[in-house]
DNA sequence: AATGAATGAGGTTTCATTCAT
DNA sequence: AATGAATGAAACCTCATTCAT
C-alpha cells in the first residue's frame, strides 16, 4: 500500500460516500488493511486531507489551456467545452471538486479553491470570447459582462454534471455568432 | 424551550460553525439546556434536520414574487434584485442555504433543494426578461438562453455573497436596454 | 457513581498499581461502569488528575497543627510524631503522596507539592525544636540546622514508610534532652 | 549505532522528558534511525530499561570511596561533599537517579535501588563521622543517630539538586567541630 | 546492520441515544 | 418539561512488536 493508493481511496470515499463517511476505519477497510497501518504512511487523518488538497491544487488549478484561434468559432468553442468537460469528469479531479464543494462552507482552504476553480473557468472564457470578439466573429459588445455570464453558466453546469451543457454552448454559439 | 427555539439554534450552528459541528451536545449547551431535554421535543437529531428542511422548503422555496411591469426596466430589475438579496441575506434563509450547500453532495434532499432554489431564480429571471422583451424594452433575441445565463450569474453571486452583484445587474441593464 | 467515588478509585489505582496503570478503561472497570460514563462526570482524564491534586493541596498541605508546649518534651515529640504518622498513613493522603512521588520528575505541580510537603514537616519541626530550645529543654545550639536534619530524616522515613521512625525519634529525644 | 548509543539516548529521554515519554518511536527518532532498527540491538523495550538499571547498578552503586583521614576535618568533609556532588551531577548517573526516582513506586527494582543509593550515602557518612569522632575531632556522642540525620539531609539535597548543600555542610562542620 | 510495512491491543474522547425520575 | 446518569458504538491515535528483505 502506498501513500498514493491511500489518497486515491480516500478521495473515492469522499466523492462516492461523502466527506463525513471518510473515517480511518472505513478507509482501512476499503484498502484491506488495519487502521494502524494508515498511520505508517500518514501522521494523521488531517494530513491525508491536506495532501488531497495539495495534490489537486498543484494539478487541476494550474492546468494550462491553449486554444488554436485560427480555427472556426465552432471548433474553438467545442474544444474549450471538451477541455472543461474532461477536466470535470476526470476521475481524479471529480474527487477534488466533490471535496471542495462539500467543505467550502467549513474549510477556508476549500472555499479558496472553489474560488480558484471558478476563476479558472471565467478567465479562460474571457480569453476565448475576447479573442473571438476582436477577430469580429462574435456580436458581443461587452465582453467582460458576457464572459462572466457565460462562465457562471458553464461552471454551474459542470459542477452539477448537467448534461445539457453541450446544448447550452451550441445555443450560445448560434446566438452570438456573426 | 420550544421546538422553534431548538430549530433556530440548530440552524445558527450549521451556518456559523458548520454542519459537522451540529451535535446534540453543542446544541444543548448553546440553548442552556441538558442534552436529554432535546429528546423531549424531538425524537432524534435526524428529526431536527428534516424539520429544518421542511420549514424552509415550505417557506423559501414557495415564495411568490410579483413584479409591477408597468414600471421602467430599471425599477423592475432593481426590485427583483432587492427581492433576491433580501431572500438570501435573510437570517433564516441563510441557514437553509448554508445547510443545503453543505449537504448537497451527501444528502439527496439537499441536492434537490439546491436545484429548486436555482430554479426559483431561473424561472423568475425568465419571467422578467420575457416580459421586458415582449414589451420591447430589451434587445434580447433568445430569452431562455439569456435567462439561463443571467440566472446562473445571479445565483452564484447570491450564494457566494458576492457584493458586486449590484454592479453586475446594472451592467446587464445598460447593455441590454433598448 | 459520584465524582468523589471516581476520584477515590482513581487514587487507589495510582497508589496500588502505579500512575501509568490509571487508564480510563481500568478506572471504569474498577467502578463497574462503562468508559463513556466517566465522561459524564469529568471532561477528561486530565481533569480527574488535576482534581486529585487540588483535593489534597487544599487538605493535606493546609493542615494546621497545634502543640501544647506545657507538656513534657516526650509528650510534645510523641504528639508530633503521631500527628505526622497519621497524616502519612491516612488512606487518602497516601494516595496523594504516591501521586506526587511518581510524578514529581515529570509534572511541575507534583514537584511543587513535594516541596510543600517537605516544607510542612520542616517548619513544624523547627517550631517545635525552637520552642523546646527556648524553654531550655533541649541542648541544641543551632536550631535551624538541627531542624533541617531532623525534618529530612523524618520526611524520608515517612515517605518510605520506614517503621523504625519511632525508634529514631526516641533516640533523638534521649540524645538531645537536657 | 551501538547498544551504548541507544542506552545513552534512552537515558537522556528519561531524564529530560520523563519516563513515560520514552517510547520506541521517540527513541528511534532521536537516534535518527527507524523503529525496527532498535530491535536489532535489543529484544524489547524492557531489555533496554533493564540494561539501564544494570549498567548503573554495576557502576554507581558499587563506587568505592576512600578518604584520607589524616587531613583536617574541613578537608575530609569537603572531599566527601565533592565526591557526592560529582556522583549526583554526573550526566550518566543523573539519568539513573531520575529513572529510579520516577519508577520507585511502580518498579521494585527501582525501589531497591533508591534504597541502595540512600544506603551508600548513609554508610559513607557514618564511616566519616565515626572516624572523626573517634579521633576526637567531632563533639558528637551518638554517631549512628547523627549519621542518619546527616545522611538524610545530604541525600534529599542531592536528589533535589538543592544548591544550598554546601552551606549546610559548612554549617554542620562549624557546629560540631570541636 | 537496518528498515519498510504492517498490526493487535489498547489508549482517550465524542456521539446519539435511552430511561427512570 | 426537563434532566442526571449511563451507555454502545465508533471516532482518532499511539504503542511495542514482528517479519521479510
Amino acid at each position: 500500500m502506498t501513500r498514493t493508493e491511500i489518497l486515491t481511496e480516500a478521495g473515492r470515499i469522499i466523492r462516492d460516500e461523502g466527506y463525513d463517511r471518510l473515517t480511518m476505519s472505513a478507509l482501512a477497510q476499503a484498502l484491506g488493511v488495519r487502521k494502524a497501518s494508515l498511520y505508517y504512511h500518514f501522521q494523521s487523518k488531517e494530513e491525508i486531507i491536506q495532501e488531497l488538497y495539495e495534490h489537486f491544487e498543484n494539478g487541476l488549478l494550474h492546468l494550462s489551456f491553449s486554444v488554436d484561434f485560427s480555427k472556426s468559432m465552432d471548433v474553438v468553442m467545442s474544444t474549450a467545452l471538451s477541455h472543461w468537460k474532461n477536466i470535470f469528469s476526470d476521475k481524479e479531479n471529480s474527487v477534488f471538486i466533490s471535496l471542495i464543494e462539500q467543505r467550502k462552507e467549513t474549510d477556508e482552504r476549500a472555499w479558496a479553491d472553489v474560488g480558484s476553480l471558478y476563476l479558472m473557468i471565467e478567465s479562460q472564457s474571457e480569453a476565448i470570447l475576447e479573442n473571438l470578439s476582436v477577430s469580429s466573429r462574435l456580436k458581443i459588445m461587452n465582453v467582460p459582462l458576457m464572459s462572466k455570464m457565460f462562465a457562471s453558466t458553464v461552471y454551474l453546469m459542470l459542477v452539477n454534471e448537467d448534461e445539457s451543457i453541450d446544448q447550452f454552448v451550441y445555443s450560445f454559439i448560434e446566438n452570438f455568432l456573426k
